[in-house]
DNA sequence: ATATTTGGCAACCATTTGGTTGTATTATGA
DNA sequence: TCATAATACAACCAAATGGTTGCCAAATAT
């Protein structure tokens, strides 16, 4: 098996999705994330540990609170494979394209 | 706990990465698919059936052979939650931007 | 000074996941 | 026709996942 706990795995999961989503708007300590979230806080606190090791957030001890923050810049690695997916797949239809090019002259 | 099986859970397995990627050259069968690829014909037949569920491939019979084509249109939800969560991240820093500036006015 | 808020730690649990092996079925090629 | 290739089906397994509860420690607010 393959190494996981990257920002594909970080970002599989609808709650952390939705965590993220609420970091959006500005940094918030675990109980802000856990307002509105019929979720336990340690449930939450996993979440925030994952989404942390794999740079999705970064987070700050200030006091006895720990204020995250999303750090979109690992959402790259999501976009740029996505990108290149997509890239390769309409490539496999120029060749295609190419190839009926080459029959259609032939047949001529 | 929220329903899972959705692309990004699908495009969260390594595995299952490089098997779109192999399939982005053209369609394959299963055995296909397993060339040079340390794990059972059976492992592999599980990610398929993964990756046809959440529609990022369709597999179509052929006598007794089953091709499986790459189905990229359904990278669409990940690609715009990116590209929304990065539109937000954004919005948050123009926010900054006028709070400052008018910060800035009432001190004049 | 004391109650409350914020979070850490640990144990526990059910389910899912990613994998295996073994056996059966069916289409195809020699 | 018959061996083989391609896959299905089922049982099983270890580890990971996502969650819980209970208790503890330390800042902070009243």
């Amino acid at each position: 098996m393959i190494e996981r706990r990257d920002v594909f795995q970080a970002i599989a999961d609808p709650t952390r999705r939705i965590i993220i989503q609420k970091l959006l708007r500005g940094p918030l300590n675990l109980a802000g994330i856990g307002e509105d979230f019929g979720i336990s806080r340690q449930a939450i606190a996993k979440h925030i540990k994952v989404l942390n090791e794999c740079g999705m957030i970064s987070v700050t001890q200030k006091g006895r609170e720990q204020f995250c923050e999303a750090r979109l810049s690992q959402l790259d690695e999501v976009a740029d494979w996505v990108a290149a997916s997509r890239k390769l797949w309409s490539q496999r239809f120029e060749k295609l394209d190419k190839f009926l090019e080459e029959t259609k002259k032939q047949n001529i």
